[in-house]
DNA sequence: CGGCAGTTTGAGCACGATCAAGCACAGTGG
DNA sequence: CCACTGTGCTTGATCGTGCTCAAACTGCCG
């Protein structure tokens, strides 16, 4: 399950925001407490409140980052794609992680040992640097959840995550390919799966959108932009 | 508005999480670019988008940190009391700030200025580490928002609420004393003023508490942490 | 006394959850 | 090759939480 890292992933690694423009030997010395992770699809990684000994890093795949409730409904926080970092901050959050993770589909990481990279961290204050803007940066991803979980409505928060993820796709078209199967999206805009279903549905029917199994064809932006509808 | 530190304010300020522990020569090179604040009821101390010049400590009073929509609706996120430091992490952010601040009651601050902390905390990566530690916890604090808006209810939230804030007082009893009116509760929690008002009747005729003005007695807490109500 | 902000109460409604059934599709085994 | 099964998605009917709109009540301050 766990090796060393292949080239690729090893170049890759150091293109991320905590190790860029780093000079080489500073880069090996942590690269030293890394090693590579496969992990097939649905697996857990960890689980909240499991005590941290790593941080991650995707190389492929994608993972979900995840609540669960007593009662067994799951809320999913966030999903990481390649190139992505999670779980620095659970570090220096009293040693157990806040939420859990799995694989969504199979996938290869890196694990970064805590203890040594914090070592390594305090050697250099520019280094922490870094990882308070990332941390800032998902906390302020985190807050805007919170204004969209209160402040807006089921339809509100689809059109937000449509026009987060849209892309022009070959053809000059807009488009948004679900990076996840659709009950999961729903988990992560924070509504039921059927809620999510029906209000594809409204949309498509209001000549917005079109939805053809996981890829979305944007019709109108500007319409989905002002969100005007009932 | 703005002024020296009053001794009082300066004393209790070294033993905020961010300076605790700290040699008197560099809490002092750092307090040479604090300032006190006073601040009436209900004025706005800074809006979200606003550059960030500075972070804040509360001396005294109750400051709102909120996000409002469009529609004027707002959310509020947290109210910090006195002791505790706010916006340290907006530093990191862009330059902006994510959120709106407002005091809640008249209010005494202490400003630190933004570009002396962080040139202070590039000599030292331990300072780092506190910081690093304190957004985490506040991360944590985010994350948990998220979860109990999206898995749990209005009532849940308003028992969890209460149970948080619950001191035994000073006839032994276990009492809550709202710090803000209701209506900022009720935002607080993520339910409309007239909800929060029917959720506390219901459990006031349930026997679980009694309600006197923003005094609020547990009755049973046993029965509020189990939480078993329909 | 009037005016005002905060809170409560009432009636109706809407969004989204729940429960339940049906459908499409892929994989498995007889 | 065709049931059989499982999974993900859709659709339908119903229900409940909490919101909206509106009115009345409270305490407070000018």
């Amino acid at each position: 399950m766990s090796s060393n890292l292949s080239e690729r992933d090893f170049l890759a690694l150091r293109r991320g925001y905590i190790f860029s423009d780093m000079e080489d030997g500073q880069f090996l010395e942590i690269m030293s407490h890394a090693s590579s992770v496969e992990i097939p699809a649905g697996q857990l990684l960890f689980s909240q409140g499991d005590p941290v000994k790593a941080f991650y890093w995707v190389g492929e795949g994608l993972v979900r980052l995840f609540r669960s409730s007593p009662q067994g409904d799951e809320k999913v926080l966030e999903l990481i794609g390649p190139g992505r970092f999670f779980a620095e901050a659970a570090l220096f959050m009293g040693g157990r992680f806040p939420v859990n993770a799995a694989a969504q589909v199979a996938s290869r990481l890196v694990a970064i040992d805590g203890t040594s990279f914090k070592a390594w961290l305090a050697q250099d204050a520019s280094r922490c640097f870094r990882l308070l803007a990332g941390m800032s940066a998902r906390m302020h991803k985190l807050v805007n959840e919170i204004d969209s979980l209160t402040l807006m409505k089921g339809t509100d928060r689809l059109l937000q995550y449509l026009l987060d993820h849209s892309e022009p796709d070959a053809s000059g078209q807009t488009m948004v390919e679900l990076e996840a199967p659709k009950q999961v999206i729903a988990s992560r805009i924070g509504v039921k799966p059927e809620t999510l279903s029906r209000l594809l549905h409204k949309l498509s029917g209001l000549g917005y959108i079109e939805v053809k199994d996981n890829r979305i064809l944007i019709k109108d932006e500007d319409k989905l932009r002002e969100g005007g509808l009932d």
